[in-house]
DNA sequence: TTAGGTAGTCTCG
DNA sequence: CGAGACTACCTAA
């Protein structure tokens, strides 16, 4: 639980209102929020850039983003989300393949992907478990998975 | 379908 | 620090 995070805009978007922070101009974390929160005007260029980006991408699915980041993790979680951003949309890779390019475990992958703080742009959505659908956002049921199959649906994946 | 194996992280003490 | 618990898993039987 982050306290009081300040996001420099909240835009609403098919999968729901997502926030974002940016620190010093650069891309830091995206959070899912919930359906009450009010939407936040875009204060500065940087942010403009990763929302227009943004919605390119649920305009059309195969739009690859470009945008500098900071994703803030252990040097495990950073291999693991350097991987990730090497996926084309509108493929998947399971949990093991991941695990086996950077030897290490299917699970140790799923705890990485799990602290993902940059969701869709960091596609961790593109992950699932060899026999099943794995999980979301910290899920393995419930609203962060419907998210989940959204996002793979609209990349033309049949799940 | 389940039991056992696995790697990384977190939480106590 | 160390032991043990907790995962968005996988494979063999």
């Amino acid at each position: 639980m982050k306290p009081n995070p300040h996001y420099q805009a909240i835009i609403s978007s098919p999968i729901g209102l997502l926030g974002i922070i940016m620190e010093e101009g650069i891309l830091h974390s995206i959070d899912f929020m919930p359906d009450n929160t009010a939407p936040q005007a875009t204060v500065d260029n940087a942010t403009a850039q990763v929302v227009s980006q943004l919605q390119h991408y649920f305009r059309q699915a195969g739009w690859m983003f470009s945008l500098p980041m900071l994703p803030v993790g252990t040097p495990f979680q950073q291999a693991v989300w350097q991987q990730l951003q090497q996926i084309p949309a509108g493929e998947v890779r399971t949990y093991g393949e991941i695990a086996k390019i950077l030897g290490s475990g299917p699970r140790a992958v799923g705890n990485a992907c799990r602290k993902n703080p940059i969701p869709v742009v960091i596609p961790c959505h593109r992950v699932v478990a060899s026999s099943g659908p794995g999980g979301y956002a910290g899920q393995t049921q419930g609203p962060n998975m419907t998210i989940k199959s959204w996002l793979l649906a609209h990349e033309g994946v049949i799940i």
